[in-house]
DNA sequence: CTGGCTGCAAATCTTTTGCATCCTG
DNA sequence: CAGGATGCAAAAGATTTGCAGCCAG
């Protein structure tokens, strides 16, 4: 938790499990997800106070927001640039460490100034290929 | 529309209406976006009827959902294999034509069988670069 | 005609917000 | 002690759904 002290934030019981929990963490877990996790340490734990504080995470760097399913938001602690692939079926997302310069071109594209990139691949998990469940829809 | 004539879909005016608008359209519309403009010609449209028909349309791959935008879906009628870039100021989406056939090989990756891809290019926009205004949240 | 489509409203789900109380620094 | 954080509940948005009436095929 040390890394988390000299952010100037407030340590409250409540951001702190919530730290534990991300820490290390790469199942991109969505507010609920986390929520019902720590709740269970703290029984008055509220989702407001995880909204708020990955709000807050974000605003620090300390997370980034995915936006890789429609349903929801998603969080992942890993702030080095990386991508994801994303199970169509099950919707399991599993961290893409690869390197990937982007050069655009061309058009509109070359007046932009372009800041970052992020990859999503999409497939089939290894359960879920097992399952023989083709035609994945979501959920 | 010629081209959705044989889809077995019923074409009602508000179909019709839908399509035309989506016809080349490259703004990536939401569904409130595509309904305040159908609307102007059909007063009578509803959202959900939007709704409907944009899931009738994406079940028929004649248009793809895209995550791009954490508060709403969007709509892109273009079903071709392409990327986007994306201002993280005023979230407008450019196409982005690129060929990109990525390998992934190592550990999980490689029990995943890879269906596709997406790349998300984030920046800003001329109209955003002129304005200056860095450090640009959302909205 | 008939089944699918529309439009309205209500329901659902995620996320945000107001506010009184609490507690870290 | 003060100001930020919490937790509850209500609000705000986006999207979905139920259902009666409508209309394209």
């Amino acid at each position: 938790m040390e890394k988390y002290k000299n952010l100037g934030l407030k340590l409250t019981p409540q951001r702190l499990a919530i730290m534990r929990f991300l820490e290390g963490n790469k199942t991109h877990p969505s507010a609920e997800d986390i929520y019902s996790s720590v709740s269970k340490d703290f029984p008055t734990m509220s989702l407001a106070t995880v909204y708020n504080t990955m709000e807050t995470l974000r605003q620090r760097g300390n997370v980034i927001e995915l936006t890789i399913d429609p349903e929801k938001k998603r969080f992942d602690p890993n702030v080095r640039m990386h991508h994801h692939l994303i199970c169509t079926n099950c919707r399991m997302v599993v961290d893409v460490d690869i390197d990937f310069s982007p050069h655009l071109t061309g058009g509109e594209m070359s007046d932009f100034e372009i800041t970052g990139s992020h990859i999503e691949f999409y497939g089939l998990c290894p359960d879920c290929r097992k399952e023989k469940n083709p035609g994945g829809e979501k959920t």
